[in-house]
DNA sequence: ATCCCTTTGTGAACCGGTGCACAAAGTCAC
DNA sequence: GTGACTTTGTGCACCGGTTCACAAAGGGAT
C-alpha cells in the first residue's frame, strides 16, 4: 500500500519547470521501450542533467520515487504531465503563415501531446482561404473572433517584427495570457501575461561569440585597435 | 580627446553575452532613426531590461559611455558587433530541408548581419538537387565535403530527431564546434563543442504550466486525486 | 573657473539555483 | 526477521547573476 504523497509544494522553481519537459520526453522514450522503472541516475543521463538536480526537481512535485528502486516510469509520466497541464487539451493559434508559420503548422512532433493547432491567421489576402495542415487560413480581421470561437489560450506569433506588437495587444484584449513569440522584437505586455521568446538570430550570435573566442584564442589581433 | 579604454575583462558572463544581441538590435533601430546618443535608461527600456543590468553588461566590454551624456550609438554598435564576432562573416550550413529547414533558409531577417547560409543538405533524394533560397540542396553523403569546401563553422540541425545525433557527430568530425539544434533530442558532444537548443515543444509546455496555474488558480480540483 | 545637473560605473547585499555528500528509507536474498 | 545493498530526498556551502544605491566623472551654463 502506497501513500501517494500529494504535491505539497505549490511553488515550483522556474528552472525546474523548464526541465520537466525534458524529463517527460526521456520518460516517454523509456515507456515506449518497455522500461518500467528508472533510477535518477539513468534518467538524468537521458535528459542530460546532473542526477542530484533531477532528484531535487522531482522532489518539488512530491515524493514519487521509491528508495532502493527508483521511479515508476508510467506514474512519473502522469505526474509530470499533470503538473505541466498536459492532461488537458490546449488550443493554439498561429498568427502569421509565412515560411515559419507554415513550418510550425506542419511540424507534427511539435504540436503533439496536449497541444492542438486550432487556428491559422494571416493578413495576406493571397494566403487567406488556403488550407494548410488541414486548416483554413483566416483573415487577421477575424483575429479576436477566431480566438474566442475556438477557445484559443496560447498564441504563437510568427508575424513580421512590425506586426507583432499590435497582434499581441489584440489577442491580450480578448483574454490570451500566454504568447510564444518568434518575431525579433521585445513585446511589451501587462503584468499577468507570459511571453516566451524564440529568436534564431540571437542564438546564432551567441554561437558566433563563442566560436570567435575558440578560433581567435589567445592570439588573433586582426583589426582590434 | 578620448582614451578608448580597451576591453580589459576577457571573461564576459554568459548572461551578458545572451543579452548583447538584444542591445545590438535596439541600437540598430535607433541608428536607423538617426539617434546619435542614448542613455542607459532609454536603451534598457528598448531592450526590455533593467538599466543597472545594462550598464553592468556594457561595462564588461570596456568603458564606452560618457557620464552625463550616455553612449554613442554608432560606436556602441561597432563595439558590440566586434565583441560578438559579427565583423566577420560566418558560413552556416542547414542540415535537413523539411518545412523548418526551408523556413530557416528563407528567413531573411534571421540570417542577416554577419551570417550567410552557405549550404543546404538533406537525405531525401526527392529534394536533393532542388534550389531553395538560391541554393542547391546537396546530398547528406557529401556532408563532410561540403562543410570543408564552404568553410562552414556553424551548423543548424533541422533534421528529424533520429538523425540529429549522427549528423552532429559527423560535422564535429570535420571540425565544427558550434551547433544550433532544432531537433527534439539531447545531443551528446565532446568538450569544446557548443550546442544551443531551440525546442518549440518545450516552450509550449512551459507556457501551458503557467497558463494552468493562472486558470486553475487556488480552486480547481478537477481530477487531482 | 566654478557650480549644478545628468548619467555612468561599480561596491555590496541579496537571491535563485547547483552540486556535494549523507542520512533515511526501502528492497532483496537468505 | 535480519543484514547488506541500493537509491532517494535534502541540508548546506557555493556561485553566478541581479538590483540597489551612490560616489565619481563629465557637460554646460554663467
Amino acid at each position: 500500500m502506497k501513500s501517494p504523497s500529494q504535491p505539497r509544494d505549490r511553488g515550483i522553481p522556474e528552472a525546474t519547470v523548464a526541465r520537466l519537459p525534458l524529463y517527460l520526453r526521456a520518460l516517454h522514450g523509456m515507456a515506449e521501450r518497455g522500461i518500467a522503472t528508472v533510477s535518477s541516475e539513468d534518467l538524468a543521463v537521458a535528459a542530460g542533467v546532473n542526477s542530484a538536480k533531477l532528484r531535487k526537481d522531482l522532489s518539488h512535485l512530491g515524493s514519487y520515487g521509491t528508495r532502493g528502486v527508483g521511479y515508476d516510469v508510467e506514474y512519473l509520466v502522469y505526474q509530470i504531465s499533470r503538473e505541466l497541464g498536459l492532461t488537458q487539451d490546449w488550443a493554439v493559434a498561429i498568427v502569421g503563415v509565412g515560411n515559419l508559420g507554415r513550418a510550425l503548422a506542419n511540424y507534427g512532433g511539435f504540436v503533439s501531446r496536449g497541444f492542438r493547432v486550432a487556428a491559422l491567421v494571416d493578413a495576406d489576402p493571397e494566403v487567406v482561404g488556403d488550407t494548410i495542415a488541414g486548416l483554413n487560413v483566416e483573415h487577421i480581421d477575424e483575429l479576436e473572433a477566431v480566438i474566442k470561437r475556438r477557445g484559443v489560450s496560447i498564441v504563437v506569433l510568427a508575424t513580421p517584427a512590425e506586426a507583432a506588437q499590435e497582434v499581441c495587444e489584440r489577442v491580450i484584449s480578448v483574454g490570451v495570457t500566454s504568447i510564444l513569440n518568434f518575431a525579433p522584437v521585445v513585446l511589451s505586455v501587462p503584468d499577468g501575461v507570459d511571453v516566451r521568446k524564440v529568436d534564431l538570430s540571437i542564438e546564432l550570435q551567441i554561437l558566433a561569440f563563442h566560436e570567435q573566442r575558440k578560433a581567435g584564442g589567445p592570439l588573433m589581433a586582426v583589426d582590434s585597435q
